[in-house]
Order: structure tokens, then sequence, then C-alpha cells
RNA sequence: GGUCCGGUCGUCUAGCGGUUAGGAUGCCGCCCUUUCACGGCGGAGGUCGCGGGUUCGAAUCCCGUCCGGACUACCA
């Protein structure tokens, strides 16, 4: 039987690194054994409905390469795939009428103040709190029909069996059992006609063939639920597969006061694609050795659920961090600079950055994309030289920021630094005639200009010539190599911020 | 409170009865070098939560204990 597993977000809004992570774990399970991996909608509670998040979830998969062969916008056999759907076709009205014939599940017409009421009493005594039956589970048919009559909205709840023990066998962590005494009997069908994820993710599985239920190790306490289910309508049980959570910092459950938690944040963060999906496949999941730099197509090969790890995990930033850097580095130059352009050219990127209250990095991020208006062919040449000396996309701002600007801000540090020096000025000067006598100069040209003027004037360390210069163009200490950065700023540029740095900072005269 | 899950360097992890407990990240140092970064090399950091067993031998198996987490909705 080949592999069907199954994402079923619910659209309650832009989805968490988490729950990414998980998509991930299913897709790549899938691929790996050339199974089907199915995306479906779980909107059964209209109330915390989110406009606009199906597309978020799209958004995240397809971004991250994550593909689904069946489902939402790709349609199938089983569909449709979105449970409003289904629950207007009468799909689950069908289900639960067989097992409120069958006896396996009730009507019960508590109000929300009985049942608060009940959890109070719980609470107080000590005991299990949930709904072990109250007055409905065996109510008698007339009872049922005198609150039907009377108006009184009701739910169906499952019929969990007393005295026994439930066991699943979940593929991570092996056998766990209950007591079925302490399972309270769940909601079904709530008043309003809908079915609840108990319910209806249980009852689309089946339908749907689901031969593996992957999901996060929150739903463990709610799997004899749906493993009664399943029993209850005589189906036989899919795989239960329970992945760690992914942990904040602190150890608690990665969630907004972590920080960025929506997989969509990171993009317009800067990070790229490659890199998280590399680092979140790594998070409660590992290949069994030591390789851990790993291509999408080389995951999906060394993907199993032998892998997985019962314990969770923290993310950690700073590894994802490095990881972004080393994919930027290992990018063809074409690649990286339509994905920088592509980056600086989003909307998200600035709304993100202006939620993050960092307007310095927006402004940047936008110098940049004004200057691949003008000229493209220079920032690529800016990107190329940055490349190896930025970790994110949102970096290149600030890197390249000194290149992209009329005169650089000038550091004081280093005007301070170096620009006291006594043969500064003459250094400066030179080159300064150099540049007005030259239209153009190659990095060889720039090269051999500094060592002759160092050799000529008896300058016996390189950094004496190379640190006034670097301070005079770009305003800083450090950056990438002299004569590169020299050849790609070009004389006119370096003319113009020459006679400022002469004009404006240089303090010693001759 | 109850139920369930988990526990190897700060962090991600390898390990499945015999290893000086390995790798990665982060941190520190050295090298490369005009700076920064990259890269290379090296270092510090773990009595494998703790206590008992089982065994010639335990991070690995068993029991207990502590700590952490998840769930405890007519949310998913």
């Amino acid at each position: 039987m080949s592999v069907r597993v199954r994402y079923a977000p619910s659209p309650t809004g832009s989805p968490h690194v988490g729950n990414i992570r998980d998509a991930l774990f299913k897709f790549l399970f899938a691929k790996h054994h050339n199974g089907t991996n199915i995306v479906r909608i779980e909107d059964t509670d209209r109330t915390r409905y989110i406009p606009g998040s199906e597309q978020d979830i799209f958004n995240s998969l397809r971004w991250l390469g994550i593909e689904w062969q069946e489902g939402m916008e790709v349609g199938g056999p089983f569909g449709p795939y979105r449970q409003s759907e289904r629950k207007e076709l009468g799909i689950y009205d069908k289900h639960i009428q067989v097992l409120l014939d069958s006896g396996y599940a009730y009507w019960a017409f508590d109000t929300t103040e009985e049942l608060t009421e009940m959890r109070e009493f719980q609470q107080v005594n000590k005991q299990p709190i949930g709904y072990f039956g109250g007055m409905w589970r065996d109510a008698s048919s007339d009872a049922v029909e005198k609150a039907k009559q009377a108006g009184k909205p009701g739910v169906i709840r499952l019929k969990v069996p007393r005295n026994e023990e439930i066991v699943i066998q979940d593929v991570i962590r092996g056998r766990i059992a209950w007591d079925s005494n302490n399972v309270d009997d769940p909601v079904l069908i709530k008043a309003d006609g809908m079915p609840t994820y108990h319910f209806a993710s249980m009852v689309d599985d089946h339908l749907m063939e689901i031969t593996h239920i992957i999901r996060g190790e929150e739903w463990i306490s709610s799997a004899p639920k749906h493993a009664c289910l399943f029993d209850a309508f005589g189906w036989s049980r899919p795989i239960f597969v329970h992945c760690p959570v992914i942990k904040g910092k602190d150890g608690s459950k990665l969630s907004k006061r972590h920080g960025d938690t929506k997989c969509l944040d990171f993009r317009s963060a800067g990070f790229l694609p490659e890199a998280m999906v590399n680092f979140i496949s790594l998070i409660g999941w590992a290949p069994g050795g030591d390789k851990e730099l790993m291509s999408m197509d080389e995951l999906v090969e060394a993907f199993d659920l032998d892998g997985l790890q019962p314990s969770p995990g923290v993310f950690d930033m700073e590894k994802l961090t490095w990881m972004n850097g080393h994919y930027i580095r290992q990018k063809d130059i074409s690649v990286l600079t339509k994905d920088v352009l592509h980056y600086v050219k989003s909307d998200d990127t600035y709304d993100y950055w202006n939620n993050q209250d960092n307007a310095a990095r927006a402004d940047e991020l936008k110098r940049m994309r004004e200057s691949f208006e003008k000229d493209a062919p220079y920032v690529d040449e800016t990107i190329l030289l940055e490349q190896e000396r930025v970790q994110t996309l949102a970096e290149f701002g600030s890197a390249c920021e000194f290149f992209l600007v009329e005169i650089p801000n000038m550091d004081q540090k280093a005007v301070d630094k170096w620009f006291t020096k006594p043969h500064v000025p003459q250094l400066l000067n030179g080159l300064l005639e150099k540049v007005n006598s030259t239209s153009e100069m190659d990095k060889d040209a720039c090269e051999s200009w500094v060592r002759n003027y160092a050799a000529e004037n008896g300058i016996e360390k390189m950094g004496m010539v190379v640190h006034p210069i670097r301070v005079a163009l770009t305003g800083k200490t450090v950056g990438p190599g002299l004569f590169e950065l020299m050849s790609v700023l070009g004389t006119e540029r370096m003319k113009v911020r020459l006679q400022n740095a002469l004009q404006n900072f240089v303090t010693v005269s001759n």
C-alpha cells in the first residue's frame, strides 16, 4: 500500500514554523516513499477563520518547495478538500448518524454554565477534568427527544468505552496506553452543526485513505479519542506519528513572544528557503550521521521515520543564521542577485522591518531597490563583493550601502584614527590626481597604483596606505578587498569621495 | 490538580551493552591577510537529569526519583 499523508492546517493565521516543519516532514516522507502528500483545509471553526490565511499557507509551502500531489488547488479523487465544503455535502452528517445509530455517540444538552460548573467542581475535588457522561450519556431517547423539542441547543459526543485500556502504537514513542476512565467524551458535532477537529479530521483521514497521521506532539493526549473513533466505525486505524514540538529559547512551545514564528516572517527577514528547509528539518529529525548540510533532494533521499526524535528541540536562531550565510555564499552570483532584487522589491520586506521598528534597515533596502532601477549591473557587482560577508539578504542593505550613496557616512573613529596621519593628505591627493587623469581602473591597475605609491614613498606597511584610502572611499574600516572595491566604485565615484575626504575630514595639512 | 510525553556539551544532534562519548553551531586562540568576512587548524565546554539495580562491563536494559513540556474548550 502506498503512503498517503496529509497536511491539514486551519486557516486561523499565517502558519507557524513548527507547523510548517511538520508539513516538511510529511512531504519528505511521502516523497521518499513515492507516496502522496495531501493538503486539506480544516475550517470547521468559523469563529477563528482569518481571511487570507489559506494563501499564507500555500505561500509558505511553495516558498520552501514543499509540494503536494492532491488537495487544495490541485484537486484529486477524494475532494472536496476543504472541510466546510465537505460539511455542505453532508459527509459528516451521514457519518455521525452511523455512530448515533450504533450507540457510539450521544446527544448532550448541557449549557455552557453547567459545563463550567462541572469543571470547577472537578477542580476543587481534584478529579480528572472533562465530560465523562454527565446526565446525557445514558439518557433515554425520550429525554433526548424532549430536549430537542424544547429547542435546547445540543452537541453530539463520542461514547468512549469505560473500564478499558486504550492503547496506541506511536512510531516514535512506541506503545502509549490510557485508562479509558481518564479519557473524556469529546464533542463530535457542535451545537452549530459543524464537526469538531476530532470528528472531521478522523472521518476525512479514513475517507481519504490516509496511511500515516503525522502531526505534532500536542495531539498525543487526544490520540485515544481518535483511536476510539476509528474503532467505533470499525475502521482500521492509520499509523500514528507524533513529532516533537519546537520550543523557544526558554523551553516553552515556540510562540509569538519568542520573536518570529511565522514561516513567512523568515522570508521577509532575509532568509533563504534552502537554509530554512535544511535547518527546520534538523529539529526533531537527524539522518543518523554527521551530515547536516543537505539540499531538498538529499533530505528526500535520507528522510525516514526512524530518524525522528522523541524529545523537543529549541529553535536556535544563531544556527539558522549561520546556515543561511552558508547558502548565500554557496549561491551562484547570478541567482543571488536575482534573489536580492526580488527581496528588495517585495512589500513584505518593508512591512516586516517597519514592524520590527527598524526603519533604518528599511531605508537601506529601499535605497538598494532604487539603485537596481538606476544601474542594476553596478548593484550586482556590489553584491558579489559582499556575498561572503553577510548572513541574510537583509544585511546586503547595510553591507552595500556605502557603494550606493553619493557620499558615504564617515565613521568618526575611523577618521580620527587614519586621517590624522601626516602622510595621508599627500596619499589621497596622489590618488585623486590619478583618478582625475584616468577614466577606468580595473582591479590590477588599482593594486599596482597603490603598491607603487607605497614603494615610491618608502612605506613598508601596506596598511598605512590601504586603510586611509578605504576610509576615504567607504567611510569605514571594514569591508571588501580595497582593490576590488576601488575598481567597482570606478574613477568618477572615487573622485567625488576623495575630494570630500580631503575637504571635510583630513585635518592635517602638509 | 489529572493524564500523557520527554531528559547526551549553552543549543541542534550522533550513539542502540565494550568509543579517550563523535559532529555542528556559538565562544576563545592561531594561521591566511590591507581590514572585515570566508577558509584552515586548535582549544575550552558533557561524571550522558539524579539514585538504585541487572551485567565482567551501561549514555545505552529495569525500577524509583527529580526536573521540563504538552494536553486538560461546543480551538485546532
